[in-house]
RNA sequence: GCCCGGGUGGUGGAAUGGCAGACACAAGGGACUUAAAAUCCCUUGGGGAGAAAUCCCCGUGCGGGUUCGACCCCCGCCCCGGGCACCA
């Protein structure tokens, strides 16, 4: 038999989420509604993909916690946006079509309705009438417009480019969805082996916004961390391209590098196995062997090839290239540690000065010639750093800044080269072999695309009966002969957007959902966004180079359409860590440590979840779960109950007798006081772990009172309402409360109740604890001296030395300084 | 290899130049109870002295430094987590 709970959330939290929906009470006014003349707030979570597994724990980390800034900022009267949506399209709700026959439609519908539900067994309070869904024609007929918008700038485009195509998804996927692993590079989702084939697909060109990508993380108050995750996925480098003649033919060969101030030092060159001119600059004697090292090359996988341990290989290829410089000639060599994807495809070889130069130049006995020499100290063997010129003619004795600019200067002057800025950033591959995303809204006449009608969107899915991938390598919408066939002979495009395309601009979405004439209309975004975006925007840190990068390329391309009114999307943005299972191991099936929130909330309620998710450490700190802190934060929320009620000898809950409508003492003045001070202060530094314990701390002292004063008590439920709403709720109604605590202005507190009427201070000799003091809050520092002075101890803290000094620390400690 | 985080009691964590360990978990003791659960109260970093109130010593990964004073700042290491990785 269960034993009874220690206070009835299981009764009070449906009642109180049905009190708020009735309200209404979490809608958010659109500009020029009453209320839109407050302040706004537009606090967001990463919508969620619907899975079949049901949320997680750690969905609920993020989530709890922009609801607590969101009711924060209900209660301080802003106008706050807190929405919830549905990012649906996507592979898994396909995969299991493949499998079973069921529409991926039917299945996404299912997993929105179970993820609805638990999110809503939380008490969040989102504003439902905002709900988006990416898969809705309504939504995804304005993802296919702003495709259109950056197909007509010329930013999208169709490329015929080595692509990661994966084969057991049966779908090409961008750079940033393929994640080397021990095995080779394998897909982000399902971990499947991907392999580089040369296909047509859609690019979008993010290369054209990637300085500007990268300037304006300035503007965010991101953690530092993922700013440089997005700088060094940016990649972007400052250098030169530097141009060599090849002997005894007519052909250039440019090559790029960061280091043009080490071109004295060049003693080879080498291309790519990829690069075009080999097989024209071979020699005739060579030709076997180089012919024989790019097959091999070829036929090595991405892991082979940059396989550090690995030694370097590579064979001359009999041609000889002049260094402009100095007219040097020197060999050109073809080796698989230069990719062709990046810069020329060429480098020039500084051994002396690079590495993998060095690597090379040991492994072939080749000339290493040094050219900078550290600004003092001995000079090691290859030397990386910046420094000193000598052997380089006119550099000689510059340091390697200043080096950089005058053979650059020189570059430019003579037409051997150019200052060249550059990026490890690719254009985002863009469409996907799959059938559960969005079309997209382009024909073909023959070879030529175009556009169709803005009219005729939404652009919608045929139907199917069969999702399996055709072995030809054909997306699954070419099955569908009615819908890609016109009469005039064109055809649709049979791809499908990635699912990264609607969780692009589903914020902006969320500002004017409803709107039906066009994505959303201007004044919503302007007051939605004001200020520099979304104020809050929380979520895993697994999306730093995948949905944060597509989102701001997107918001920029909008930004120079002038359909939004700022250059960045997210001002503020944090990510939760993760929570691990109670073992310290990452949570998974497999393992058996998964926590269900369902079975959670059924034994504890979902007060108590959410306290305690708050309550296990900061927000952004991967942390372990744990069934007994848990227990702990029941036993909390319980406390605060039993301030209220007290339990019958039937077992019934009758309203506590220690309750009083008596004004509070002093103590609990302060007590309040403190708790709002620090509460209130945490709640703006997003630390809520400490504000519950400041929360704790409150409780306790009531706790202990013999009469407990209704006031406090309510002041206390205000409090409170963040964290844990639904028995905020009852404990304010229980008190006889106006209105619904959730609506209720917050708390405040006068300076002067912090204060006590005296503090201890403590007293140190020479830094060494020796004693405390009380000391009452009014006095100065002189009279502190004297208390301190005419201390009866004082002789003996001291050993009876005279005090030559005294440190002051007001409030807290006087040190002394004897001898 | 490079770039970010981080290392504090038995555990999760507080304290970012001023009394280390708030708050909670666990543990131990007590009250209530026929008993247990629940609840309430007390103790709880380690070591030592004392009959006791108390008092002393040590202690924030390791080694140096700055400072009247360092978990906090600086230099050099070690370990853990995350990201990037032949990008010239």
């Amino acid at each position: 038999m269960p034993t009874r709970a220690p206070y009835p959330f299981a009764e009070i939290e449906p009642r109180w989420q049905k009190a708020w929906a009735e309200a209404r009470c979490f809608r958010a006014a659109q500009p020029g509604e009453p209320g839109s003349e407050r302040p706004k707030a537009y606090i967001l979570d990463m919508f969620p993909y619907p899975s079949a597994a049901g949320l997680h724990v750690g969905h609920l980390e993020g989530y709890t916690a922009t609801d607590i800034v969101a009711r924060y900022r209900r209660m301080l009267g802003q106008n706050v946006l807190h929405p919830m949506g549905w990012d649906a399209f996507g592979l898994p709700a396909e995969q299991h079509a493949v499998q079973t026959g069921t529409h991926p439609r039917v299945t996404t519908a299912t997993n929105i309705g179970n993820f609805r539900r638990q999110i809503q067994a939380m008490g969040f309070s989102y504003d439902w009438e905002r709900e988006i869904d990416t898969t809705d024609p309504k939504y995804f007929r304005w993802t296919q417009w702003i495709f259109l918008k950056l197909y007509e700038k010329g930013l999208a485009y169709v490329a015929e480019a080595p692509v990661w195509y994966c084969p057991a998804l049966g779908t090409v996927l961008a750079n940033e969805e393929v994640l080397p692993t021990d095995e080779g590079p394998r897909s982000e989702r399902g971990n499947h082996p991907v392999e580089r084939r040369p296909m047509r697909q859609w690019m979008l060109r993010i290369t054209a916004y990637a300085e500007r990508l990268l300037q304006d993380l300035d503007l965010l108050e991101w953690p530092e961390s993922l700013k440089e995750m997005q700088r060094n996925w940016i990649g972007k480098s400052e250098g030169a391209e530097v141009v060599f003649s090849v002997e005894g033919s007519g052909e250039k060969i440019p090559v790029y590098t960061t280091r043009p101030d080490t071109l004295f030092g060049a003693t080879y060159l080498v291309l790519a196995p990829e690069h075009p001119l080999i097989s024209s600059l071979t020699s005739p004697d060579r030709k076997a062997a180089v012919e024989k090292y790019v097959r091999e090359s070829a036929a090595k996988s991405d892991l082979e090839r940059t396989e550090l341990a690995k030694k370097k290989t590579g064979v001359p290829i009999g041609a000889t290239v002049v260094n402009p410089v100095h007219g040097e000639k020197i060999p050109v060599w073809v080796a698989d540690y230069v990719l062709a994807s990046y810069g020329t495809g060429a480098v020039m070889a500084v051994p002396a000065h690079d590495v993998r130069d060095f690597e090379f130049a040991r492994e072939n006995n080749l000339v290493v010639r040094k050219v900078i020499r550290p600004d003092s100290g001995p000079s090691p063997d290859c030397f990386t750093e910046d420094g000193i010129n000598f052997d380089s003619g006119f550099l000689d004795g510059l340091k390697t800044a200043k080096a950089k600019a005058v053979i650059s200067d020189w570059l430019e002057k003579n037409g051997h080269g150019r200052r060249q800025v550059r990026y490890k950033l690719r254009d985002w591959l863009f469409s996907r072999q799959r059938y559960w995303g969005e079309p997209f809204p382009i024909v073909w006449k023959g070879d030529r695309h175009e556009a169709i009608p803005e009219k005729d969107l939404p652009l919608t899915l045929p139907e199917l009966a069969d999702f399996q991938p055709m072995a030809s390598g054909e997306p699954p919408l070419g099955k569908a002969e009615a819908w890609k066939k016109f009469p005039d002979g064109r055809v649709r495009e049979l791809n499908t957007m990635p699912q990264w395309a609607g969780s692009c601009w589903y914020y902006l979405r969320f500002c004017d959902p409803g709107n039906d004439s066009r994505p959303w209309s201007p004044d919503a975004e302007r007051y939605w966004m004001a200020g520099g975006g979304v104020d809050l925007y929380v979520g895993g840190a697994e999306h730093a180079v995948l949905h944060l990068l597509y989102a701001r390329f997107w918001h920029k391309v909008l930004f120079d359409l002038n359909l939004v009114s700022h250059p960045e999307p997210f001002r503020r943005l944090v990510n939760q860590g993760i929570i691990l299972g109670e073992d310290n191991r990452k949570m998974s099936k497999s393992l058996g440590n998964v926590v269900s929130p369902d079975e959670v909330i059924r034994e504890h309620g979902a007060d108590a979840l959410r306290v305690f998710e708050m309550f296990l450490g900061p927000l952004e700190q991967m942390k372990p779960w744990s069934s007994k802190g848990m227990e702990g934060a029941v036993r909390f929320l319980s406390r605060v109950w039993r301030l209220v009620c007290e339990e019958t000898d039937s077992g019934e809950w009758a309203t506590s007798p220690a309750l009083a409508d008596t004004a509070p003492a002093t103590e609990t003045v302060r007590a309040l006081a403190k708790a709002t001070a620090k509460v209130t202060e945490d709640l703006e530094k997003i630390q809520f772990n400490t504000a519950i314990s400041a929360l704790m701390v409150l409780v306790n002292h009531l706790t202990g009172l013999e009469k407990r004063p209704k006031s406090a008590v309510l002041h206390l439920a205000r409090l409170l309402c963040p964290f844990a709403p639904h028995l905020a709720e009852e404990v304010h109604a229980r008190l006889g409360g106006n209105g619904l605590v959730s609506v209720a202005a917050w708390p405040t507190y006068r300076k002067e109740d912090l204060q006590e009427e005296a503090f201890e201070l403590a007293v140190q000799v020479n830094s060494k604890l020796r004693g405390r003091l009380t000391v009452p809050s009014q006095a100065t520092k002189e009279d502190v001296e004297r208390l301190v002075r005419a201390h009866p101890d004082l002789a003996s803290w001291t050993g009876g030395k005279p005090v030559q000094k005294m440190i002051l620390v007001p409030r807290r400690l006087m040190n002394l300084i004897v001898e």
